[in-house]
RNA sequence: CGGGGUGUAGCUCAGUUUGGUCUAGAGCGCUUGCUUGGGGUGCAAGAGGCCGGUGGUUCGAAUCCACUCACUCCGACCA
């Protein structure tokens, strides 16, 4: 490729749309121009780069024995409906067609690969069955964000995989998980593996493929002491070591005027007035907050400092649906916002009008709590009448509750639950996920077989998705400096740059000539910046596309001799023209060998 | 969806508070000529704008008001 004709629009300036390094970078290099909000255009050196990531997911998938398809874009209502998911995912791209049938575009493929695999597949004997694409997917996100990173069109890698147990899927999983530590490894990346939330896909196991990064949104607890790593959704509190402290230490539950102090903040200021008591914190006070749970009522229990994992509790209560109980709805229950404690909590039961009458509210709703309020003495909590809270509250003493669960969101500075080190607070963008499907799939979407003895068996699933575009933006968020990019070499759009550094001076011209037609004739991937530009443009646009190597030919043209330059380190060799073939594949192989994919590592379940 | 910010030349931004001198500017980029030639050369001449859109107030609007659209940040959400 000769530069004078590359389609890569520099850019001096940063964008004022662009805040993560890798956007504005993307910009900046010319590998992306925006087309709306969260939807991109790839310039040559993004697909180009994007083509090298997508052969080593190949490669590696291939290698797993993996199949590539090519499913559409485009979905039918009908197959989404199946799986309740046509109703229930609020990022679907939705769109009619001219008979004013619904369609969506795909933001994954789960029902139109079990779909197919359902009408396809139908004997044990056909089983593992391992399928991926790489195909555009869209999510009308919320908030697209970080360019590429969080985008609405986006290009992703999904793999499916089929099987008759439970310990089949089991290899095949720990396959991928071994293949995508190469892929990434070969890519260019240092990753962390955490675990992670199943979230609304379901299943119990999965992996996050994380790069740690102040430009992810992911937020992840990491074990500076072991591999422990997890979503801080996903992350297990243990269950404290609670003394019981002698209640008679304090006084006796006091109902105290608490007018507008709804919030826990308000509580803490208010009382450190009322007390004087300067050490009162957060901690000191119960909250309680009141969900709907499948429609069911129930009040939970927790510190005042802590907050309300609703993964947990979701899975405590193993219901579908959980949100928050809106003002108005409290109101109906006789609730009163602000004020609900677990002393004496009682509500109307289901169905009845209030009337105005205090003796109707007379139902005890569901009552759990995070371990943490077992151990709570001389507390506040709400005492469930309007503008009151109780002081001096005591855990057995004051009130009792039967239900006790996990359910506080982990924080830094919380335990590892393998090794008990102090865990700590990183960002990371989440480059891919691994996920243990079973049958949620396949139950409603009729895939099953028949296995050996003529039974008709539902296929366990997994599914596997490596965010192809967004590993583009973070190669570059984990490969760049104050100058600009600088590409592993196995994903650089090109291998080198070749540099006459003065377009007028022939000897240049023509040696760099000769250096680029050998280098063309032996599978290294060059440009030739044969630009009518300044030399500093030049090196200026090198730094900032970032290819690996640069071959500078200058002075020492005359002499034949030229220099290298290698990005990531800045370092140079001089060496003759002759020896530069040999030299660049020397490098470009050292390089390569950095990103080999480590012997297998023995990975526990 | 809630809260904030920004829309003026291809890009970065000034001008908006206090309406008139704005027939709208600068730097970078672009075009042409000369110059220079190892880290964004210097000089000169040029092209380029319905000041996001609509409606209003006014003798007069980039500037004030209303609505609207787009972009962006924080939060919520995130298969």
């Amino acid at each position: 490729m000769r530069f004078s004709q590359l389609f890569s629009p520099t850019l001096k300036e940063v964008p004022a749309e662009a805040e993560t390094p890798s956007h504005q970078l993307m910009l900046r290099a010319g590998i992306i121009r925006k087309l709306a909000s969260g939807i991109y255009t790839y310039l040559p050196l993004g697909v180009k780069s994007l083509e090298k990531i997508s052969s080593i997911i190949r490669e590696e998938l291939n290698r797993i024995g993996a199949q590539e398809v090519l499913m559409p874009v485009l979905h039918p209502k009908e197959l989404w409906q199946q799986t309740g998911r046509w109703e229930k995912v609020e990022v679907l791209f939705r769109l009619k067609d001219r008979a004013d049938r619904d369609f969506l575009l795909g933001p994954t493929h789960e029902e139109v690969i079990t779909s197919l695999v359902a009408h396809e597949v139908k004997s044990y004997r056909q089983l593992p069955l391992l399928l991926y694409q790489i195909q555009t997917k869209f999510r009308d996100e919320p908030r697209p964000r970080g360019g590429v990173i969080r985008s609405r069109e986006f290009i992703m890698m999904d793999l499916y995989s089929f099987h008759k147990t439970k310990e089949d899927l089991e290899k095949t999983y720990w396959k991928v998980y071994e293949a995508y530590q190469r892929i990434y490894k070969r890519s260019g990346f240092t990753i962390r593996v955490v675990e992670g939330e199943t979230g609304d896909i379901g299943g119990d196991v999965s992996h996050q493929f994380e790069l740690i990064s102040k430009s992810g949104e992911d937020t992840l607890l990491i074990c500076p002491n072991c591999s422990y790593g997890a979503d801080v959704w996903s992350v297990p509190c243990r269950e404290p070591n609670l003394k019981t402290e002698n209640s008679t230490l304090y006084p006796k539950i006091e109902k105290i005027h608490t007018p507008n102090c709804k919030t826990i903040l308000a509580l803490v200021q208010y009382f450190k007035n009322l007390t004087k008591n300067e050490n009162l914190t957060e901690a000191n006070f119960i909250k309680t907050l009141v969900y709907e749970a499948d429609g069911k009522l129930i009040a939970v229990c927790i510190r005042g400092d802590r907050e309300i994992n609703e993964m947990k509790l979701k899975r405590f209560l193993g219901v579908k649906k959980l949100e928050m109980a809106k003002g108005e709805t409290l109101g109906s229950w006789a609730l009163i916002l602000g004020f609900i404690g677990p002393v004496g909590l009682t509500m109307l039961p289901h169905g009845v009008k209030f009337s105005g009458a205090r003796e109707e509210i007379n139902e005890t709703p569901r009552i759990i709590a995070d371990y943490e309020v077992q151990g709570m003495q001389d507390a506040v909590c709400g005492a469930n009448e309007q503008d009151y809270h109780f002081q001096h509250v005591g855990y057995g003493r004051d009130f009792t509750i039967k239900e006790f669960a996990d359910l506080r969101m982990a924080e830094p500075g919380d335990p590892c639950p393998k090794c008990g080190s102090t865990l700590k607070l990183e960002n990371g963008i989440e480059l891919g996920q691994i996920f243990n499907l079973g049958t949620i799939y396949s139950k409603p979407l009729g895939c099953v077989y028949l296995d050996e003895d003529g039974r008709e068996v539902p296929m366990i699933m997994g599914c596997y998705g490596i965010g192809v575009s967004r590993m583009l933006a973070s190669l570059i968020e984990q490969h760049h400096d104050k100058d600009g990019i600088s590409w592993p070499i196995s994903t650089a759009p090109y291998d080198a740059v070749i540099v006459p550094v003065n377009n007028q001076d022939e000897t240049q011209m023509k040696l760099s000539e000769k250096i680029y037609e050998e280098c063309l004739g032996s599978n290294l991937d060059v440009i030739l910046d044969d630009r009518e530009v300044r030399a500093g443009v030049k090196f200026k646009d090198a730094d900032l596309l970032g290819f690996p190597f640069r071959i500078t030919v200058g002075r020492g043209a005359q002499e034949g001799k030229v220099e290298i330059k290698i990005r990531e380190n800045g370092k140079t060799l001089e060496i003759t023209a002759d020896k530069i073939l040999e030299e660049l594949k020397k490098i470009r192989e050292a390089a390569l060998q950095e990103l080999k994919p480590d012997p297998k590592e023995p990975v526990s379940i």
